[in-house]
DNA sequence: GACCTGCTGCGGAATG
């Protein structure tokens, strides 16, 4: 294969993948000589292209060539630390390992490959803590603790090579930043140290880079590579195409009218994963499919992140052997374990982002050279629109960034307390270092200062709280010179340690920025393990009441210590519950395809399958209202039993839509008093009042700010928003990272209820004798930026203050209006079904005259 | 005959 010529290596490498049947991937050379070189960098490609063993081969064949004699290898120690690998995920830790042994183990390299994760043994762990082995496989937030321990610098003494694995999956959250700091740190004590990230394709791969190496700093010159994977990768993506599309809903997302077609569909695979958006949806459609193909029972498996880990790694393991047909699950299947029989992927629903669906693609044909492939079955009809732009933008490339926090002072306060623990830092050093992460690339110094402060003395409200004084600045003793009354030349000032041993342990068991939703456990009376469900759902419940969960029926009994008691019901009726999760908005790059779908449509182009099959329902929308272009902005007016109705459709994802429906509300009513309804969804928002609302006056320029200015934006917001409630809950997060809410000890939890109303507390101590806190601030700033993705609000403001803007007064609702009016039964509609009122709606507009 | 949105992820160790 030619990869290693001029290396003595070369034939037992050779043979290794020849044994496996191999053939090298083409990017592996490359990766090899960037790291021989001494680089750093980024590789991205596909998953299933053998990233694993590209980067692998560095370290391996760089230790190979500093010991040519092999005889010699059987009595060699193993050496201490040489490569750090970093993984997201505690199941890819243990794959991971286990993948990197065996070529150690094949070739006979005297090397060590072990993980290091929460579920690791505490004595495996104490071992460790002496000294660590050749390889270690861990976790960011096991990094932390680590590089929390008094002998961190020794540890890491012999540090050759760190490997960030699934970099795309922490770059864009607060682990990633805590990653970004723990780098910074390595890199400090190991300035040649490489670091190597394996990530999916992003839009902004500079700044994943950027993130990964961290910014070059005077004097030390970097370099390093973005690599692609340039295998090709097919990934084929196609849809389930309901066959009358007059009879199919506008509006809803559970889908299961294309039931008999998702069975046809997992009949035709061996092996079939169904992704849906939610888990109440996984379990619905796993109840739909086992009620239609009873002999399916045992071969069908639903997984989602509030089962307990036990019946996961079940599924799992049915998955990978081969043993199971089908599995219903949600995001908690996107990434980790290769599972090679896989052979068909179905998403049910809008996958809402790009990457997204080649994330889920890329769970079938796991291997280098083998097909992706992903049906989409739409939910309501619109949604094939957004299946055909999904299509475009994926094969033009056009996926989305993931943009790293900026300057989350939280994580760094939390940070400072870590290297206070692990040996202290000094002023200047750790500033530099930490200034070095691109998150933190432009802290100021009085960002610092404060965030030095906050642990030290607690900051202006908890001064008199010796718990908060987590740090001390301890002088050296002979740092004073006595003869000068002065401190001695070239002083690098106070050294910065945690002394108190309640304060260390206090610290090591928050160590982490994953903060959860109150939630309690699932568990049969006598003692099998479930899962877990939002307080709020249980706290409904009476006993006796049943509910389906983990695709059982169950019978409530009672709450205990925030585990719900349950058995299993007589009946197979219940309600399926349904968790407060975040919400997941269209995509930017998603949103821009389907503007692009729907200007070509008007245009009467319709290329794609999708678009063919949605075209009466676009001719009615045209024929009724109209169908915007890229450039234009459609609104429409009309006038129902409910009142007076506006119709907006920016097409910019339903978190934009919300703030955007607050902002437009608030500056309508400025021009006289009227009060609003509201309702959004990802394509548009809608404005309902029981007075005629005075658009065609603010269009024409009454009112100051105009409607869509970007002026004044921040202070508007807020006003027409309960921003400051938005904060408070916001800063239960921030408070939990920055160690001021102890979670208790793992397996033994404080009580949720109490976190939330520790940080409730928090929240106004520093409101009221501290104002100046800096953590109060970030709470406000990251409710704008990611409740209300305020950059993308302005960027789409300026987009609409350029557009040509088309106001349609009609005398019935448009099929795009549809889903909008829909929303708002949902909350108002009792004895109806609401199918039947959609359906009856659907047919007094006429599509079925 | 009821159902009618909202994902994922981590984590301790000294003392008897």
């Amino acid at each position: 294969m030619n990869l290693f010529t001029d290396l003595h290596a070369q034939p037992l490498i050779e043979d290794w993948f020849a044994q496996r049947r191999w053939s090298p991937f083409p990017f592996q050379q490359e990766t090899w000589a960037a790291y021989r070189g001494g680089g750093s960098g980024l590789l991205h490609a596909p998953t299933g292209q053998g990233k694993t063993y590209a980067v692998w081969l560095g370290p391996v064949m760089q230790w190979i060539e500093a010991h040519p004699n092999r005889d010699t290898w059987a009595t060699i120690d193993a050496p201490p630390l040489q490569v750090l690998w970093l993984t997201p995920l505690r199941a890819l830790a243990a794959d991971t390992t286990a993948a990197l042994q065996a070529p150690i183990r094949d070739l006979g390299i005297p090397w060590t490959v072990e993980r290091r994760t929460g579920d690791v043994s505490s004595s495996v762990k104490a071992r460790q803590n002496k000294r660590l082995p050749s390889t270690l496989v861990t976790t960011p937030e096991s990094l932390s603790l680590l590089i929390s321990r008094p002998n961190a610098e020794e540890l890491f003494g012999d540090l050759q090579a760190v490997i960030v694995d699934e970099w795309h999956e922490l770059l864009g959250s607060k682990r990633g930043t805590q990653t970004e700091l723990c780098l910074a740190w390595l890199r400090r004590r190991r300035p040649n140290l490489r670091t190597w990230g394996l990530s999916a394709t992003l839009g902004n791969l500079d700044v994943a880079l950027d993130a990964l190496v961290g910014v070059p700093t005077p004097g030390t010159p970097r370099q390093t590579h973005l690599i692609t994977g340039h295998t090709p990768k097919e990934i084929v993506i196609d849809s389930l195409i309901p066959a009358e599309i007059e009879r199919f809903p506008w509006a809803g997302h559970l889908g299961l009218k294309m039931l008999p077609a998702v069975i046809a569909a997992i009949e035709e695979g061996e092996s079939c994963l169904v992704f849906t958006n939610t888990r109440n949806q996984a379990e619905t459609w796993y109840q739909a499919i086992l009620d239609a193909m009873p002999d399916w029972a045992g071969l069908i498996a639903l997984h989602h992140g509030s089962l307990d880990p036990q019946v996961r790694e079940w599924v799992e393991d049915g998955l990978r052997r081969g043993l199971l047909r089908c599995v219903v699950a949600t995001s908690s299947l996107d990434l980790g374990v290769d599972f090679s029989p896989v052979d068909r992927v179905l998403q049910i629903g809008s996958p809402k982002g790009v990457a997204r669906l080649l994330q889920r693609a890329g769970r079938s044909g796991h291997r280098p050279g083998a097909v992706s492939r992903v049906t989409c079955v739409p939910t309501h009809a619109f949604e094939l629109i957004e299946v055909a732009a999904a299509r475009t933008a994926a094969q033009a490339g056009a996926i989305e960034g993931r943009t790293p926090p900026q300057k989350p002072l939280d994580v760094l306060v939390q940070h400072l307390v870590t290297l206070a623990l692990g040996g202290g830092f000094r002023y200047e050093e750790a500033l530099a270092e930490v200034r070095s992460t691109y998150a933190f690339r432009n802290l100021t110094d009085a960002e610092w200062d404060w965030a030095l402060g906050f642990v030290v003395t607690g900051g202006d409200a908890l001064t008199s709280y010796p718990e908060y004084q987590r740090v001390v600045a301890k002088v050296d003793e002979d740092a004073y010179d006595d003869a000068n009354h002065d401190y001695a030349q070239g002083w690098a000032g106070p050294r910065y340690m945690v002394e108190d041993r309640k304060v260390a342990q206090r610290h090591r068991l928050n160590v982490g920025t994953i903060v959860g939703e109150v939630t309690v456990q699932v568990q049969y009376v006598n003692g099998g393990k479930l899962g877990s469900v939002d307080e709020y759902f249980i706290s409904r419940l009476q006993p006796g009441d049943r509910f389906i969960f983990a695709g059982r029926t169950l019978e409530f009994v009672n709450l205990r210590e925030m585990t719900a008691y349950v058995r299993k019901a007589k009946s197979n009726r219940g309600a399926i519950p349904r968790w407060m999760g975040s919400r997941m908005p269209l995509s930017t790059a998603l949103a821009v395809a389907v503007r692009a779908k729907l200007e070509a449509a008007a245009n009467g182009i319709f290329e794609e399958d999708e678009l063919r099959a949605v075209a009466p329902i676009l001719a009615m929308q045209a024929a009724g209202s109209y169908i915007p272009r890229q450039d234009e902005l459609l609104i429409e007016e009309v006038e129902t039993d409910e009142g007076h109705h506006l119709f907006f459709y920016p097409f910019e994802g339903r978190l934009v839509h919300e703030g955007m429906a607050a902002l437009f509300a608030y500056r309508l009513s400025r021009l006289r008093p009227i009060t609003f309804s509201m309702a959004v969804n990802d394509y548009g928002l809608n404005l309902l009042s029981p007075d005629p609302i005075p658009l065609a006056e603010v269009l024409a320029g009454k009112g100051t700010p105009p409607l869509f200015s970007t002026e004044n934006l921040f202070e508007d917001i807020p006003a027409s928003l309960n921003a400051a409630e938005m904060a408070r809950r916001q800063f239960r997060e921030i408070a939990q990272i920055a160690g001021l809410v102890a979670t208790g000890l793992p397996g033994q939890r404080v009580k949720s209820k109490h976190l939330q109303a520790s940080s409730n507390l928090f929240f106004d101590v520093f409101s009221r004798y501290d104002a100046e806190n800096m953590l109060l601030s970030q709470a406000h700033r990251e409710v704008l930026e990611e409740q209300l993705e305020q950059s993308r609000m302005a960027q789409a403001l300026d987009r609409i203050g350029q557009a040509r803007i088309v106001v349609m007064q009609l005398r019935r609702p448009s099929p795009l209006s549809f889903p909008l009016l829909v929303d708002r039964m949902r909350e108002e509609l009792s004895s109806e079904s609401l199918a039947d009122r959609v359906r009856k709606m659907q047919i007094a507009m006429g599509l079925e005259a």
